[in-house]
RNA sequence: GCCCGGGUGGCGCAAUUGGCAGCGCAACCGAUUUGUAAUCGGUAGGUUAGGGGUUCGAGUCCCCUCCCGGGCUCCA
């Protein structure tokens, strides 16, 4: 609640900023809130209204639950609602079964919700006890601050409530405790949080644990683990991935891939070392900013050297190894480099989120803004190309900016990032992609265009980036010869497309849940033999399949063939082909899709063109 | 890194107030020779994450470390 009351504020006017910076949650629409007709509002509103009257509800029973407890905030959230809280002991989950039993008592009670205006000194008196209210209470400007009561609880809060506590839907579930910093600063106090998943009927409540479930089930770590696609051991070390012979193909094919493109495109790859000197990142700038996130200092012989934790300064080796006319710009390094990243313990997460990563980096050097345009241009379309080839749709671009009045997190440079964020948006603009745009969101060095991607679990995670820097060309002192001859300064255009390549196969795990494409699959089709004397036979047919390097094996194990067929149908493969006495005798194979339709027998050489066109048109479906 | 919760054969799980570490699947061996999602029988597999403590006795209680999960913070 750091907004004034009453009053016009910057916030009020920004309904879809609210949700998330509204502190004690509320609407401006009104000083003291009278009736409201709830049928008439959004349904949107409606429940954030519900959402945060259930946060006022949690927060009277916590109370009563530990008088002791300090208040913190208690917004709607997309799903629900939280509230922070500061209390003598760690909560249990008893303590959350019963909370939202007394919740429940609350709601029955149909206790209304009144709003009362108090001067900012009645309420500095009132909240004595209860230092964030203070806090929060401290930043608001002189004048009236509102108070919200229902039963025998008050909340400093400026509104957004429904009628009376009967209003609150009893389709809500209190979910989880987790910690949080006071405003989200580790400097701050931690908080425990209580989040409450709350929806307006009990079928949309349940559609969302079903959601859940959902997410559970296409859960990368979980899938990886069952297809035997990789691991993470202790031995190895956390955030260390072993890529298995299964999830080892499909980083290969996707690296040859990615390659093969970036070929068509004119960029020319590279291979630079994993180890540098620290001098390096200390004239890039990185060492400033993020030595925190780097592995330790390695030094012998008075040498000090680091992990690389990304290529830029390599690339820009790579563009002074020979001087440059303007004539061969753009030149487009590129690098599937490992990237070595002192991520904080508490951040790993399976291989969305690891220490070391396979980066699919290039570096564009371009003449002037005209290129940069035209070059970042090329690369959305090469984005947009990529994804549509792998069947993504749920990610969005967003326009990441600095902040001018941040001067510890940004190279302080005004115009610099003025020319950098208008160039961006002119190319999102011209190319027709819908973005949004994030304050606070860039690279220390200048602003970027994020691909931002939901997870199964329905987190927001960066993908990639575009980046336009004119900071580490001036910090290298680059140059290039102009068309005048003088010497000039190229601006470096940063780029991933497939992100690292273990986040992108997290997230095509999660998207395809296993069922990879035939072109990604790493086995690609079983020949199951009926019975022993069918094997030949079955090596046979793989042997055909693999001479047009189709990944096949033959399951020639002592089982039944419904057996084989159940074991393959849960390893996800693409293709079984069936082969008894009838199939021999044909040349052919009983052909059986992973989706669990069964074709019949086919020639094999039918089934070998079909594959090979499957394959080679990386087809998203059989 | 911080808060909370966890860690038992390869995987999924069980084990009463502290009292003989078990089950299913997988693996291996044998029998069976099978027509579109699990044939039958047998065998082997464990310092209960690691270390320390309490106890006659610890998977179980206490302490430390490591790792995993949910959040927070961070993400060049």
């Amino acid at each position: 609640m750091a907004e004034k009351l009453g009053g016009t504020t910057e916030r009020a006017s920004r309904p879809s900023g609210w949700r998330r910076d509204c502190l004690s949650g509320g609407f401006m629409s009104e000083l003291i809130e009278s009736h409201a007709d709830l049928a008439s509002l959004s349904k949107e509103e409606r429940l954030a209204r519900m959402r945060h009257s259930a946060a006022h509800v949690l927060a009277e029973a916590m109370v009563e639950l530990m008088p002791g407890a300090e208040l913190g905030i208690g917004p709607p959230i997309d799903t629900g609602f939280y509230y922070d809280f500061r209390l003598p002991r760690p909560l249990t989950n008893e303590d959350l079964a019963w909370l939202e039993e007394r919740m429940r008592q609350s709601i029955a009670g149909h206790h209304p919700f009144q709003m009362a205006s108090i001067t900012k000194a009645e309420a500095a008196e009132h909240w004595k006890d209860q230092p964030f209210k203070l806090d929060l209470l401290s930043e608001l400007d002189e004048g009236n601050v509102t108070q919200c009561t229902h039963a025998h609880f008050t909340d400093l809060c400026r509104g957004g409530h429904v009628n009376d506590t009967g209003d609150i839907p009893q389709s809500f579930k209190l979910m989880s405790i987790a910690g949080a910093y006071w405003r989200g600063s580790e400097k701050n106090p931690q908080l425990q949080r209580v989040y409450g998943a709350l929806f307006e009927t009990a079928e949309d409540l349940a559609a969302y644990e079903e959601h859940l479930e959902e997410a559970r089930r296409r859960d990368h770590r979980r899938i990886g683990r069952e297809l035997e696609l990789f691991e993470l051991v202790d031995e190895i070390g956390p955030g260390h991935v072993v890529w298995l012979p299964a999830g080892a193909t499909i980083r290969r094919e996707l690296s040859r891939w990615i390659e093969d493109l970036e070929i068509e495109q004119g960029y020319l790859h590279v291979h630079t070392p994993n180890v540098a000197k620290r001098e390096l990142y200390v004239r890039s700038g990185h060492w400033d900013h993020y030595q925190d996130a780097m592995y330790p200092i390695m030094e012998r012989d008075g040498e000090e050297y680091v992990l690389r934790p990304m290529n830029c300064p390599s690339h820009i080796m790579v563009y002074e190894a020979a001087q440059h006319s303007y004539r061969e710009l753009p030149i487009r390094i590129a690098e599937l480099g490992d990237m070595h990243r002192w991520e904080k313990s508490g951040e790993l997460t399976g291989m969305s989120r690891v220490r070391i990563m396979t980066l699919n980096d290039a570096h564009i050097f371009c003449a002037d803004t005209d290129q940069v345009a035209l070059e970042v241009e090329n690369v959305l379309r090469l984005m947009e190309h990529v994804y549509g080839v792998l069947g993504l749709k749920n990610y969005s671009y967003r326009l990441s900016l600095g902040d001018p009045d941040d001067h510890e997190k940004y190279v302080d440079n005004p115009p610099m990032w003025a020319k950098g964020e208008d160039l961006l948006r002119r190319v999102l603009t011209r190319v027709g992609l819908p973005f949004t745009e994030a304050k606070g969101e860039a690279a220390f060095y200048g602003p970027k265009i994020d691909v931002q991607f939901e997870t199964a679990a329905g987190k927001d995670e960066t993908l990639v980036t575009v980046q336009v820097d004119f900071h580490l060309p001036n910090q290298f002192g680059l140059e290039y010869i102009g068309e005048d001859g003088a010497r000039h300064q190229p601006i470096i255009v940063h780029r991933g497309v497939i992100s690292t390549l273990e986040r992108m196969v997290a997230l095509l795990i999660e998207e395809y849940e296993g069922n990879f494409p035939l072109w990604l699959a790493p086995t690609q089709a079983v020949v199951i033999p009926i019975a022993d004397r069918h094997v030949a036979y079955a090596e046979e047919v793989a042997a055909e399949l693999r001479a047009r390097r189709l990944r096949v094996t033959v399951d020639s194990r002592n089982e039944r063939m419904q057996a084989k067929i159940r074991d393959h149908q849960l390893k996800k493969i693409p293709y079984m082909l069936v082969v008894g006495d009838r199939e021999a005798e044909a040349n052919a194979a009983a052909l059986r899709v992973r989706g669990g339709e069964n074709l019949g027998a086919i020639p094999v050489a039918d089934i070998l063109a079909r594959l090979v066109t499957e394959r080679d048109t990386r087809a998203l479906v059989p």
